[in-house]
DNA sequence: TTGTATGCGTTATCAT
DNA sequence: ATGATAACGCATACAA
């Protein structure tokens, strides 16, 4: 590993200062055709490369983003990641990556060591913080974006981008109606999380539209898999036998639903449909066919840096967006 | 967004000199009882937090190493990332994270821009660079831990990790043998893809071992996904019916594979047997289950780091370490 | 035990 | 068009 090369190294070898070396870097006017010329050649030949640290402590910018995350192992993430990754890519930013396990010590953490890095702005996923806390740590950034979490009050150098959990759970439960179903389950997830809460009241909110008694019994809360899923249905089943249709938090809880269903006898979707949430590959791949409500992650994980940038471009309003889910009907409903 | 405070802040405030000041950061000897509890307090109160930027452009050390990835979306990476960043994380080190797509271009690019970022080593998975480019890359960092790509000549700093592949796929077949299956197929991947190349050479390897003649009319590549399998297996079933065992490049192919054989009326495993690799969720779920090669993902990542982190710290031989795969006997063989 | 001077590699500012 | 100097925030080496 040999020594890096410098703007001095440069300098020295182009007989010039290290301002003009440093002018061709930076394409800044102010220096003639030919030297510039010259300078070129001898960086291309020296293989010099700025160094982002140094440059950093002087202009105040990493050109990082720290993004910080649950777990990149879950494929919901690891999708807002690839998009955010992108975008970053294509405006030459790059990302400093944590998970917090769902710890809140180590979100402090991560985002204490993002703050000591001095880096430019963070997307927040599905931050545990609370409100307090949250907000003293957006106020210390330059910019935020925060997925899937809201926070209060209004933020300057803030945006908030959610998923429009209700909506979609309203159009899922207008489906079940539309095509027959009256007696509707609700398959929760983790009380801890704010999607599942957020769904919950969807649910209760579209059977008062479809004008159908909310009724307690019908709604169990489990975890976010396939186990979970296969047991608050088994419960459900055992209970009521009436059920005609079953919504599961996400795609994995449906097809445990989907299991306990068929092992109980009952056809799917001909007796109980069942709808779940997330898309995920799986989806299409199980039989039935799952009917999901669907986001493009992706596309979700390019907004979020792009917004990041406008923030610390100063072309952004504090804001908060709502992405619609899209009802992908298959077999399962 | 108030200023950071400073060394300097802290200096002023308690009447003495940025040194001393640095000495009880650093938890460095030369500093009375007295003064560091005086200064500790201040720190808390001021809230600062030393600057990470100013602090590396000084001890030419980042904390921070560069995770380079072909697409974090992939489970097989995202499992690998969480333990690469859980590992760090215990060791107060950050990731980088940056996506190439498989492209050459972009695998340069993020090279480049993690060497500007003066990160402290890479971990480099599945690399694509020839090996001139990628033994020159690698000569410029501090430390580099390859996954699932060998470089030919050994190099200081430099320390590959490989599951082995060959001793899997032989393991595999000899399964299949066990079970008395004779007419043992291949389906394998992109053949850009180092370990279908070591899967097919692991292949072959096992077939002389179990004195089973070869039959190029039994191997297939195509896409790592299901339409991939499907594809090849149904290709396969059509010109050869003797087919009693397919060995599937991952779980994606073999799932494939295995609703193609049902579709032209072969049961699985009774007919065909069928194992795949990787063990990822979705196997354990489908129906039959899947028999796969299974390695325990997060762990590699986590060996990665602490080798890298041996690297760094002098206290590690140039080696390439083998990861074996384990079987994990299902439903499908 | 504490402090001073210097330098890390770059950019900003003000000269020339 | 080009250069000299200071500054970013910290740690290292050496003094006191």
């Amino acid at each position: 590993m040999k020594k890096r090369t410098t703007l001095a190294d440069i300098a020295k070898a182009a007989n010039v200062s290290m301002m003009t070396v440093s002018r061709v870097i930076n394409n800044k006017p102010g220096v003639t055709n030919q030297t510039r010329k010259h300078i070129l050649d001898l960086i291309k030949e020296m293989e010099y490369q700025p160094n982002a640290i140094a440059r950093s402590l002087v202009t105040n910018k990493t050109k990082t983003i720290g993004l910080v995350v649950p777990d990149i192992t879950n494929p919901f993430f690891a999708q807002i990641a690839r998009g955010v990754e992108d975008a970053a890519y294509e405006h030459e930013y790059t990302i400093l990556l944590i998970n917090t396990n769902e710890e809140l010590e180590r979100e402090m953490n991560a985002l204490d060591s993002l703050w000591q890095k001095d880096i430019d702005g963070i997307i927040l996923c599905s931050s545990r913080l609370p409100e307090l806390k949250l907000s003293a740590q957006i106020q210390r950034f330059p910019a935020t974006v925060l997925l899937n979490r809201e926070v209060l009050e209004p933020l300057p150098n803030l945006v908030s981008i959610n998923v429009n959990d209700q909506r979609g759970v309203q159009r899922a439960i207008q489906h079940f109606v539309e095509i027959g179903r009256k007696n509707i389950a609700f398959l929760g997830g983790p009380n801890t999380s704010f999607s599942s809460q957020r769904r919950f009241v969807g649910y209760q909110t579209a059977l008062k539209t479809a004008q159908i008694a909310y009724d307690e019994n019908l709604v169990v809360f489990n975890q976010p898999n396939t186990e979970g899923g296969y047991k608050a249905t088994s419960a459900l089943l055992s209970k009521k036998s009436t059920i005609d249709a079953i919504f599961a938090f996400n795609d994995l809880m449906a097809i445990g639903a989907i299991q306990a269903c068929q092992q109980a006898g009952h056809r799917v979707p001909e007796e109980i449909a069942i709808i779940g949430v997330d898309d995920i590959p799986l989806s299409s791949i199980f039989h039935p066919r799952l009917t999901t409500l669907h986001v493009n992650l992706q596309q979700t994980g390019r907004l979020a840096t792009r917004t990041l940038l406008d923030i610390i471009g100063n072309e952004a309003l504090p804001a908060t967006y709502q992405i619609e889910f899209e009802l992908i009907t298959r077999e399962s409903a």
